[in-house]
DNA sequence: GTAGGGTTAG
């Protein structure tokens, strides 16, 4: 199939060329391109005959069309006709058989008067190596002195995506014209180098002294939109004032340039501007850049005004409208007002757009709706890349990881390529099922399609791996990553606090802090977490200060977090008062306040702010018992605490999980109804787990019942076996008896399985300064005066009558104000 | 005969 006459099979008949084509024209143009009629071809005015001749491709097809004799083909005029109808209606490979038919028919070259449009239809064949002959064959014909030739050949280098070729062919051009220097403009905006575009821009304006005409403005604006460069992009607004430069292009490029760089007042006063100018006013692509600029700064009420307003202008909106209003309604998390959406583009034919179609699976899912969208997805004909991005990444984040993987594996295997974005999707699901395995496989692959470089994907790595408890893994991704910015920071940091590594979480932060990355809310809420894990009380009061001199001070989750924390570092009253001034409480707030209160023992105030919870109209929830059942049993309220548990059931019709029966059987353990917490643990509907049973052993041990606390031993050790700090809980009890038999028996098995106690720990922040305690060590300068202290303390405590437990421990100083390591 | 605007996912 490699030569042209093989199914064209009209030259055998023609006469002689006049002319003998230079070289091996043919062979080089078509040594290795293939029959592949575009979609297009089926809706062109050709589009009958063309879908017949994929069935007969032997035959002729250009012979009966236009080339019913030689003249045609010699005509110059005609047959460039033929060239540029067939490249506008996606011919490209048939355009091409015509040209070397004419070659061939000995057509002279100086007449060519369509090599652009010959030029244009190797860019759309996007084949790079046949763009670079084709290169070489205009050089050799001496084309390349006319600067549209040249044009056209930058043009296609750019549509290809290569920018060296263009950059290489552009600057050896000696006589650039305006053309030249805007495709170069455009082409690096669209090959995504902004700052190129720009840099082109100016270089043309201050250099070469070119001025800029309305297209390279517009491309220059795009460029600054992307980047969000207002400056620049005012400049240019002030070079189109001055120009006059007006047409509904610059108007909706101007607006545009403005919205994107959040300006939304420059953007209406553009749109108010130009109001009087009919032709702007009817410009349906001005109302949706105002549309989706609305959108996009969250600035809802005034979209959607513009939308009726528009309606009411009885201007028709487009598929782009209805993907801003779309994208409008994911915000606005609002399913009713999706449907009706949804709806007015069928009652439009714009919801087989697939842009349209995407923005509407993305809303569904937005809107809680996952079964429409995924309904949508699977009978959408055009699905592309960006649909399959919308899907997978709403699995990944609205709770179905599984899913979200199984199409990941679909797409890969349909398509081979993932982009960033689903890549992105894959690791986030990887993340929440903690798939280690996976995520290594897709590390994999990230490196490999060159995304580590991506910030949003070195991020989601490093979250991976610290999810998957493989924190040395995570800090290696992330001291790999060329740019950090504060997501990647949280990602590390948040890794280190929930992989028992406090420590090196605040280490991080200060890098954090000393890098000038400014933190977020979310790295606040993760610092002050780990605040609370240490009780860094004076770490907690920076972070709190620092996010009211950054105007958190009425941040929902801040607050939340800053209670919880404040409690947790045993400052009840700061906790308090974060609490009653929160100007927004949502039912975590109450949540946590309950929990501090509770653990500060003051379950009376708490049960005073559950009514004042249920008054104010917020409604309870497991995690609302679970904190109102742990306040009862830290202040042994056995009869409160089922009392909730029946509120909760009965007029919540909220079923008791196991964390709820966990807490019961806490309360009841603690209350010294061993017994009763026993049944409850047999009885209840779920599955008891390590943590209800060793709660249970713990009240055993501090009420002296062996007998049970053998059982429930029994049961922890089937559950898990290499489990040693139950054991040890077990070898103390028997130790408080006397029953030295026993102990000797727990701790041979203990040894004989291998099993080693990690030592305790425990620390306290003294002026700044965080003192840890480990067993075995008198390290501390002050050991002999604390260890006094402590004897002293032994002895009050037995005279009260209780037995304290075997002490701490030794004191180690830390010098820095961060953590008990240092 | 060459170049140009608004559109989906973190």
């Amino acid at each position: 199939m490699a030569v042209v006459g093989s199914h064209v099979g009209v030259h055998r008949d023609l006469p002689t060329p006049l002319v003998r084509i230079p070289y091996n024209l043919k062979n080089a143009f078509f040594s290795s391109m293939e029959f592949k009629p575009s979609i297009k071809s089926y809706h062109s005015k050709f589009g009958n005959f063309y879908s017949e001749l994929r069935f007969h491709k032997k035959t002729s097809f250009l012979t009966p069309v236009v080339l019913s004799s030689d003249q045609s083909i010699t005509d110059v005029s005609m047959s460039s006709k033929l060239i540029k109808d067939l490249v506008e209606d996606g011919f490209f490979v048939d355009a091409l058989k015509v040209f070397v038919k004419m070659l061939e028919c000995g057509v002279p070259l100086a007449e060519f008067r369509f090599f652009p449009i010959l030029i244009k239809a190797f860019g759309e064949l996007s084949d790079v190596e046949k763009v670079r002959e084709i290169h070489g064959h205009l050089v050799k014909f001496g084309v390349l002195d006319d600067i549209y030739v040249v044009n056209s050949l930058l043009s296609v280098y750019w549509k290809c995506g290569e920018a060296r070729d263009a950059m290489q062919l552009f600057w050896n051009v000696p006589e650039k014209d305006s053309v030249s220097w805007n495709t170069m403009i455009s082409g690096f905006c669209r090959s995504g180098d902004y700052v190129g575009s720009l840099r082109m821009f100016s270089l043309m304006i201050g250099e070469h002294g070119v001025l800029p005409n309305r297209v390279a403005c517009l491309s220059a604006l795009s460029s600054c939109s992307a980047l969000e460069y207002l400056l620049q992009g005012k400049e240019i607004h002030a070079f189109v004032v001055k120009s006059g430069l007006d047409d509904d292009f610059l108007i909706s490029g101007l607006a545009d340039m403005y919205m994107k760089c959040g300006d939304v007042k420059n953007a209406e006063s553009i749109f108010k501007g130009v109001f009087y100018n009919e032709d702007i006013r009817e410009n349906t692509v001005v109302w949706n850049v105002m549309i989706l600029g609305y959108v996009s700064n969250g600035y809802l009420s005034q979209a959607v005004e513009l939308f009726l307003e528009m309606l009411a202008t009885s201007i028709l909106p487009d598929s782009s409208t209805m993907v801003a209003v779309l994208v409008f309604c994911s915000w606005l998390l609002d399913l009713a007002v999706g449907k009706q959406i949804h709806g007015f583009a069928i009652s439009l034919e714009l919801d087989k757009d697939i842009r349209v179609e995407t923005a509407l699976i993305d809303m569904y899912f937005k809107c809680g709706d996952t079964k429409a969208g995924l309904d949508i997805f699977k009978s959408s004909p055009d699905r592309n890349v960006v649909t399959w991005g919308v899907v997978i990444s709403n699995c990944a984040q609205n709770g179905l990881p599984t899913e979200a993987l199984d199409l990941f594996h679909n797409y890969r295997m349909k398509n081979g390529f993932a982009d960033s974005v689903i890549v992105l999707a894959a690791l986030r699901a990887c993340s929440s099922l903690t798939l280690k395995s996976k995520g290594l496989e897709i590390h994999g692959l990230a490196i490999k399609s060159g995304f580590c470089s991506d910030v949003f994907i070195g991020s989601a790595l490093v979250d991976m791996y610290a999810k998957c408890r493989d924190i040395e893994s995570a800090e290696k991704v992330f001291y790999k990553l060329l740019d950090k910015d504060f997501i990647s920071w949280n990602a590390l940091i948040s890794g280190y606090a929930q992989n028992g590594c406090p420590d090196k979480a605040l280490k991080a932060f200060r890098e954090m802090q000393s890098e000038q990355i400014t933190p977020n809310t979310v790295t606040s809420a993760c610092v002050l977490s780990v605040c609370a894990h240490l009780s860094a009380m004076t770490l907690c009061k920076e972070v709190h200060g620092h996010l009211l001199r950054r105007g958190f001070g009425s941040n929902v989750l801040i607050n939340n977090s800053l209670l919880a924390t404040y409690a947790k570092c045993g400052d009840i009253s700061s906790s308090w008062t974060v609490f009653r001034k929160m100007p927004e409480k949502n039912e975590v707030s109450w949540n946590s306040v309950f929990l501090g209160l509770g653990m500060h023992g003051q379950a009376d105030e708490v049960f005073v702010l559950f009514e004042e919870m249920e008054e104010s109209g917020i409604k309870p929830d497991h995690a609302t018992f679970t904190a109102l059942l742990s306040a009862c049993s830290h202040s042994g309220r056995v009869e409160e605490g089922f009392k909730y548990l029946r509120r909760m059931s009965e007029y919540y019709k909220l079923v008791p999980q196991l964390e709820q029966y966990t807490c019961l059987v806490d309360l009841l353990g603690r209350a010294g109804h061993l017994h009763q917490a026993y049944d409850m643990i047999l009885a209840m509907p779920c599955v008891p787990d390590d943590r209800i049973w060793g709660s249970l052993l713990a009240a055993c041990k501090s009420h002296g019942d062996k007998r049970l606390a053998k059982v429930v031993a029994n049961h922890i050790l089937q559950l898990d076996p290499t489990n040693i700090g139950y054991r040890v809980l077990l070898s103390n009890l028997y130790e408080d008896h006397g029953k030295w038999d026993e102990v000797t028996r727990v701790r041979t098995e203990i040894k004989d399985m291998g099993l080693k106690k990690t030592p305790g720990c425990s620390w306290i922040e003294v002026n700044n300064t965080i003192h840890t305690f480990s067993a075995g060590d008198r390290s501390h300068y002050q050991s002999v005066d604390i260890y006094d202290a402590l004897e002293s303390l032994t002895i009050q405590t037995r005279k009260a009558g209780y037995v304290p437990q075997s002490p701490l421990v030794t004191v180690v100083p830390t010098n820095q104000p961060n953590g008990p390591n240092g």
